[in-house]
DNA sequence: CGACTCCTTGACAGCGTTCAACAGTAGTGG
DNA sequence: CCACTACTGTTGAACGCTGTCAAGGAGTCG
C-alpha cells in the first residue's frame, strides 16, 4: 500500500513495469505526451480500478495522481506466474483486464475521431456519472485541463460546453470549486452525447 | 479458407465471434459507426495479420474487405480451449495479440486527439511504409475516404495534405490511380509527423 | 460512348483554438 | 486580518484549421 500526493508521478512511460496498482482512494490519470507538450490522457482511474498492468516489460503510459491517492501494489510477476506454466485462471483474469482496457480505448477512438466538442463533454459526463455512482452530485476529481486532454479539446472549449449544458438546465454546478456537478436530465444529456445538434 | 470481394462484409459489430481470421491476400478495415453514419476505422489489416479475435462472445467492430481478399479461418474455440483448462502457451499467444491491438489503439488515441491533419497523414504514410514494406513504391489498398475515416478527417483534407507533401517533394504519385505512392524523403516525412509546422 | 467512382482543387463557412481579461478560492506571510 | 500571489475556471473577441459545398478531371466498365 502506498500514498501519492496530488500531482505526483506513480510511474513514467517506458519505465519497467514491475508492479500493478489498485486504487483505494483518490484518482489517477494515465497519459502520453508529444515532444512539444501536447498531452493525451488515455484513461482516468477511480477507486477499485486496476492500472499499470502490462503484457510488456515496460509501461506505455505515464501515471499521475490527480488528487491525494492511496493504492495497493502487487508484484507484476505474482499475476503472470512463470513463462508458460502459470495458473490459467489468473492468466484469464489478466486477459480480461487487458480486454477491458482495449474496449475502452476502442470506444474512445470513435469519440476522439468523430464526435463534436459538445458530444465529447456530454459523453464524458455520462461516463463519470456511471463510474462515480453517487446519488445526486458527482464530485469530479479532475480539473478542466484534464478533461480537455482526455477529450482532445482545450480547457476553454470544455468550459464553454459545460456552460452550454448548464444553460439548458441539464446540469448545474454545486460547490465553490465548479468540480461538483449535479445532473438534472440524464436523457437529454444522452441525446447531446450522440447528436450534438440542437433540434431548434 | 475463404474469399471476399471488395466491399463485402466479413462480420458485423455485435455479431457472435465464432471465428478468427488471418489474411492471406488483400486488405481489411475494421470500424465503428455512429447512428448518423459517421465512421471511425480502428485499424487496417494486411496480409499476415490476424483480426476478429475477441475475448467476449461478440465482435466489437465491423470488418469489411477493402479489396478482393482471401483469409484463413479458425474456430475461435480452438484458440481459447475450454473455460479455465486451456493450453497455457496458446492462451499467452492470444493475450499477446490482444495486447498488440491495445498498443495500436493507444497510439492512435494520441494521434486522433492531439495531432494536426498534416501530422496525421504523415504518420499514416509512415505506418503503411513500415507495414507494406515494399522497396520503392507503396500500393495503398484503401482509398482517400478510408484514410480519412482512419485519421478522423475528411477525404478532402487528406487529399490536400497529400498534395502538400507532394509539393514539398517528400513523395510523388506513381500510378494512374493515385494509390501508388513513392516516398522520397522519409526523414522529412517523419518531421512532419511530429511537428506539423513548417520551418519554412 | 455514357454512367459511375475516385480524386483533386477552389471558395467559403464554422467550429474550436488562441489570446486576453477577469472573477473566485486558497495559501502565505507581514 | 489583510495584502499578495498562485491557481483554477469563465467569458469575450478574433483567428485559422478543417469541414462543407461545388465543380471538374481522370480512370473503369458495361
Amino acid at each position: 500500500m502506498f500514498r501519492y500526493r496530488a500531482g505526483s508521478e506513480i510511474f513514467g512511460e517506458a519505465e519497467p513495469a514491475d508492479y500493478v496498482y489498485q486504487i483505494r482512494q483518490g484518482a489517477v490519470r494515465t497519459y502520453k505526451l508529444l515532444s512539444d507538450g501536447r498531452r493525451q490522457i488515455g484513461a482516468f482511474h477511480l477507486p477499485g480500478d486496476i492500472f499499470g498492468i502490462e503484457n510488456d516489460e515496460v509501461h506505455r503510459f505515464t501515471a499521475e495522481a490527480i488528487i491525494a491517492t492511496t493504492v495497493w501494489i502487487a508484484k507484476r510477476r505474482s499475476l503472470f506466474g512463470g513463462l508458460g506454466d502459470g495458473d490459467v485462471s489468473a492468466t484469464n483474469n489478466v486477459r480480461d483486464l487487458i480486454t477491458k482496457n482495449l474496449e475502452h480505448a476502442e470506444n474512445h477512438l470513435l469519440l476522439l475521431g468523430r464526435q463534436t466538442a459538445l458530444e465529447k463533454v456530454a459523453a464524458f459526463l455520462l461516463e463519470m456519472d456511471g463510474r462515480l455512482e453517487q446519488p445526486e452530485v458527482m464530485g469530479l476529481p479532475m480539473g478542466r485541463r484534464d478533461i480537455a486532454d482526455y477529450l482532445g479539446l482545450t480547457l476553454e472549449t470544455v468550459s464553454r460546453a459545460l456552460s452550454a449544458l448548464r444553460e439548458e438546465s441539464i446540469l448545474s454546478f454545486i460547490g465553490q470549486t465548479q468540480r461538483e456537478i449535479a445532473l438534472h436530465d440524464r436523457s437529454k444529456l444522452a441525446q447531446r452525447a450522440t447528436s450534438g445538434l440542437h433540434s431548434r
